[in-house]
DNA sequence: GCATATTCCAACGGGTTCGTTGGATATGGC
DNA sequence: GCCATATCCAACGAACCCGTTGGAATATGC
């Protein structure tokens, strides 16, 4: 067999992902996630040094995914609706990175990568800012707290599904729900 | 000093719920909750028990408050704006209850109460069915989104407070806040 | 074959939390 | 005064988790 090293990297970065998203950071072992990944401790530890860093690392990371896979260039209309559906889509393929946000909001710890989250979405808010003065959105509405109201709309489902259920009664009628966020930009 | 057994009960589960609501259930500590609330230990186990059976009892406690807080009468355009403005007053009010929800939804515990709830909230679906009979509202979309949509708004904020901090720049300005949400609806 | 790098393994010290216990102190009813 | 109840207090054993360490395997490059 060859050498790996980004192979057991990357399989430990996904283990810890999928513990802390399940359990938190205080539901989640050290020993658990090595565990998971089938690999050893004192590996995990020489990777991603203690537990807090390997939180953060995984956060930042499943942020940068999030923000890689939801782009948002232009300021019409469509530009917005596509939008609002991709980051639907995204929330709805991968529940983990909603879990997470979750929890951090719970355990109020301090924002991982704050600088760069905020200017991300500031720039969201631009383009809203834009469609706005060209007509194309309500101006009655502050922008940030429409793309704010976006991003509820489309990671709430993710947040509480029990709620959902309990609501709708339906359970995952993606492409219908994504249609209905749409008509609601 | 009179003896006030119902005095320390109380203070010791209000005590419960800040630290819960505050930390969940794996970041609290008994000790914590004993010492918050000035009264020993020892007490609060004989009086609650374990720690998971106190969980318990604070959730089931908290979830009968919500149930009997919010009301949802009337099927008129301001009854629904009312609606949407005591939840969001709620939530806003108390954010120890929201939290406490959310702590339960992440830890997957079994959804208490669940049948109440469900009813609870066919009850706010069947008030908006009949607004959109009535023209009140735009009859293109399903009730049922429109009442978790409207959750969504109101509950999002307590939900990721770091997100809104970020993309709002704002922190608390709760009447803004209010009007834009009834706006929306 | 030999040096180097990666991984495994078992065990450790230090710390925290849980839930309990034995006994001391205070309050009330009678 | 006497007894039952409520509270305080300090300390305990067991379990768990963190992060480290020393050493033994295993694979790679030369």
């Amino acid at each position: 067999m060859v050498w790996d090293t980004e192979g057991t990297r990357r399989r430990l970065k996904e283990a810890a992902t999928a513990e802390f998203a399940e359990r938190g950071l205080h539901g989640t072992t050290m020993t658990t996630i090595a565990s998971r990944a089938g690999i050893n401790k004192e590996r995990l530890y020489s990777y991603y040094g203690d537990k807090n860093s390997l939180w953060k690392v995984v956060l930042t990371d499943e942020l940068d995914r999030l923000a890689s896979a939801v782009e948002l260039s232009g300021a019409g209309l469509d530009d917005i609706g596509a939008f609002a559906g991709a980051t639907y889509d995204y929330h709805a393929a991968h529940p983990e990175l909603a879990r997470l946000l979750q929890w951090e909001g719970l355990t109020r710890s301090p924002a991982a990568d704050a600088a760069r989250r905020s200017a991300h979405y500031r720039e969201k808010v631009e383009r809203f800012t834009e469609a706005q003065r060209g007509g194309l959105l309500n101006a009655d509405l502050d922008p940030a707290y429409l793309v704010f109201a976006l991003i509820a709309l489309a990671a709430w489902w993710q947040t509480v599904p029990q709620l959902a259920e309990m609501i709708t009664g339906a359970s995952l009628d993606t492409s219908g729900e994504r249609e209905r966020r749409r008509a609601f930009v």
